[in-house]
RNA sequence: GGAGAGAUGGGUGAGUGGCUGAAACCAGCAGUUUGCUAAACUGCCGUACCUCUAAAGGGUACCGGGGGUUCGAAUCCCCCUCUCUCCGCCA
């Protein structure tokens, strides 16, 4: 979330800010906030006036009973019932001022990035730059739900039968499939630095909370009830998480994590023409990095990230392109995102397989995630993440793009994760 | 699932009503000593908020979380959460 000095000395910037972001009444919102903070802060003055007040009583009584003068000692503890139900009143006040101050901050989204174009939505993202060239398909191209049911390497109605929609079995050369990419996104980002991490994939109400997926959309995770934990909706909730709390010396700086875990979504209400096949599943797997950095550095971060996805997509031989998310369309808790969409030819889509972002310092306020400066206070750290990559449009990309009247073919930076070149019949 | 024990600062760990924001030790930082390393010695060494500010300073809160008793709570009482140990079960 936002930290209150910011809204207090930057108060422009953070409604022109909003106002990219289509954010209703910012204006409004940001005022009543600045209010509730302003009132807060008076009676937290007052309250800590008396409580000084209490305690110093409180030390002159205990003076007068060692000493044995009772009566005096008698006297200033009728003095302090007056003080005790002031202050108790206050302390309500102030406390029901911060709940409301909290409960305020957290709809308030993340402020973009000054290159983040203005937009309403997707249509609006600004395109950064295509690479590779559209595939040519046979004349009886099919789009990849079609094909893995001729291949037999990912079954749906398996899926449905043992869990629901959106659950599918992979089998045979698609399940290796699977186990070689993963293995091959590991292995690049290792290359690249990161230090590969395996976390719980069920993570706890504060871990939601530090992130930013609670407590406004809870409806996208799956919840045990029972234990009141969440399903992982992406790695970057427990890697980022591992953070939480914590105040990093600088020599330890920057980090970077990587981790794969599988990734649960509810979609609720998401269900339409567009999710076919692999587009969009409840349960699918991803490579995740994530970066701690400090705040002079994260924007250089965040090219080298989205410089690591793209690689990975060339070495795939996957046409793709960058997308600068505008406003509108940026997720609530981000500075700056890039989505990568690879192309995939039988559907003739673009299909996000990534998406990156610099969080700034929104995450890291509410995970109290700082570093320790030279003689100064601790000071909050930029969070970045992204996928490297999210597996299922990938592989749709993949054998849409590669189907030959033979088979499927591999991209040779495969062939010796999968074990075959090729997918035949 | 059953029984018990516990939760204190970066770590270990003392502390059963005021002298405890918290001993001691370790780690860390600065300095003295030193041919180098090591050792020894001295000092510093939590966080948040409020206030004030150029800086310093002052105030309040925090010993897992919440409530209570009391003039006064790390310490006493109640509730909750979590962790550990033993038993059971088990990849």
């Amino acid at each position: 979330m936002l930290q209150i000095p910011v809204l207090r000395e930057q108060t422009e910037l953070v409604i022109a800010g909003l106002e990219k972001r289509n954010f209703r009444d910012a204006a409004q919102q940001i005022q009543s906030i600045l209010d509730l903070d302003q009132k807060r802060r008076s009676l937290q003055t007052e309250r800590d006036e008396l409580q000084s007040r209490a305690n110093n009583l409180a030390k002159e009584i205990g003076g007068l009973m060692k000493s044995g003068q009772k009566e005096q000692a008698e006297q200033l503890k009728s003095e302090t019932s007056d003080l005790k139900q002031r202050t108790k009143t206050l302390d309500e006040e102030v406390q029901q001022l911060e709940s409301q101050l909290q409960e305020a901050l957290y709809k308030i989204p993340n402020i973009p990035h000054e290159s983040v174009p203005a937009g309403k939505s997707s249509e609006d993202n600004e395109v950064v730059l295509e690479h590779g060239a559209v595939p040519q398909l046979p004349e009886n191209a099919q789009p990849h739900w079609e094909l893995i049911k001729q291949y037999n390497i990912i079954d749906f109605e398996l899926g449905i039968k043992i869990t629901g929609a959106g659950f599918p079995v992979y089998k045979g050369k698609g399940a290796r499939l699977q186990r070689a990419l993963i293995n091959f996104f590991l292995d690049e980002a290792l290359k690249a630095g990161y230090d590969e991490v395996q976390p719980p994939i069920l993570v706890n109400e504060a871990s939601g909370i530090g992130t930013g997926q609670l407590p406004d959309k809870e409806g996208q995770m799956y919840h045990d009830a029972a234990d009141n934990l969440y399903l992982i909706p992406t790695a970057e909730v427990p890697i980022t998480n591992l953070y939480r709390d914590e105040i990093v010396s600088a020599d330890k700086l920057p980090i970077k994590n990587v981790g794969y875990t599988p990734c649960f979504r509810r979609e609720a209400g998401s269900w339409g023409a567009d999710v076919r096949g692999l587009n969009r599943l409840h349960q699918f797997d991803k490579v995740e990095i994530v970066q701690i950095q400090t705040p002079e550095n994260s924007y250089a971060a965040l090219e080298e990230m989205s410089q690591h996805i793209q690689g990975l997509l060339q070495k795939l031989e996957l046409p793709y392109r960058v997308l600068r998310l505008c406003g509108g369309d940026m997720g609530f808790t981000s500075a700056l995102t890039y989505d990568m969409e690879v192309y995939s030819a039988a559907q003739g889509r673009w299909l996000e397989v990534s998406s990156v972002s610099n969080f700034e310092t929104y995450q890291a306020n509410r995970l109290k995630l700082r570093q320790r400066t030279e003689g100064g206070k601790p000071q909050l750290l930029h969070t970045l993440n992204g996928s490297a990559l999210a597996l299922p449009r990938i592989v749709a990309a993949l054998l849409e793009n590669n189907q030959t009247p033979e088979g499927i073919k591999l991209p040779k930076v495969l062939h010796s994760y999968s074990g075959f070149e090729m997918i035949t019949k």
